[in-house]
DNA sequence: TTGAGTGCAAACTATTTGCAACTGG
DNA sequence: CCAGTTGCAAATAGTTTGCACTCAA
């Protein structure tokens, strides 16, 4: 992780991502940008919001990798996610489904069902030591 | 949706899914594949993987998007995630920090965190009319 | 001055698709 | 026979990177 300078660019990305309620993708912020600064690089978006990221300024919502994964398991259950490795388990709990309904209704959406995700540091991960 | 024929080789995709408790890439199942039909192509298995999905007989985990989505707030926060059009939402309910530890404890892993995922339909997309 | 930031284009990676041959019902 | 399945290769889509140039500290 490198130290950041100060850049118009990098301050106008944070500006557009604080901006929105919504949750864009790279190509959505590099059009927002682009209509100011019309010769910007989707390449100079993404290093950017990558940077903001990785110094915790911003957050990237996915499971930690773009790959899609599988399972057979197709009974509702959560899952553990290793933040090292990115190795994906399952949650030996029971899944309470009227927690669907009550976070529904408190949130004011319409949901039909719920998972939960638990991050940390798998068994493996901790194993090979404390360094990151 | 088209109907599914049997096929040898949809058969044993299932099969080496179900034969693992990772929860492994198209990549990882190609590999095993291979081992038996070593002519068998990528291809084949992200069709059937996606075909076997579609039918809900195995599960495909991620946001139904392989995009990446970037957001300011760094609160901890869960969201909704509409099913029809992948857009993503913030919930306004507060965060009981206190689950991570009542389910890692009840799981048997080490977490220090977890995010809860409301799956729907959103008004907008409900709003379009209720085929899919 | 010097290392971070940028535009541009090329490279990469994961996934999808067109096509001709094959196969199950 | 006919629609679904497959291998192969080419095409996409999203993201990353090398390079030369610019800019901030």
């Amino acid at each position: 992780m490198t130290t950041m300078r100060k850049s118009r660019k990098r301050d106008r990305i944070l500006e557009i991502l604080r901006g929105t309620r919504s949750h864009p993708t790279a190509e959505w912020v590099y059009g927002r940008l682009r209509r100011e600064s019309p010769h910007v690089s989707l390449g100079t978006v993404y290093r950017n919001l990558g940077q903001l990221a990785e110094h915790g300024i911003i957050k990237r919502i996915d499971f930690g990798s773009a790959v899609e994964r599988y399972e057979a398991n197709i009974l509702s259950h959560h899952h553990f996610v290793c933040e090292r490795c990115g190795s994906v388990a399952d949650l030996e709990v029971p899944v309470d489904e009227s927690l669907t309904r009550k976070l529904s209704q408190a949130a004011g959406v319409k949901a039909d069902r719920h998972e939960i995700r638990l991050y940390g540091t798998c068994a493996a991960c901790a194993r090979k030591g404390r360094k990151g």
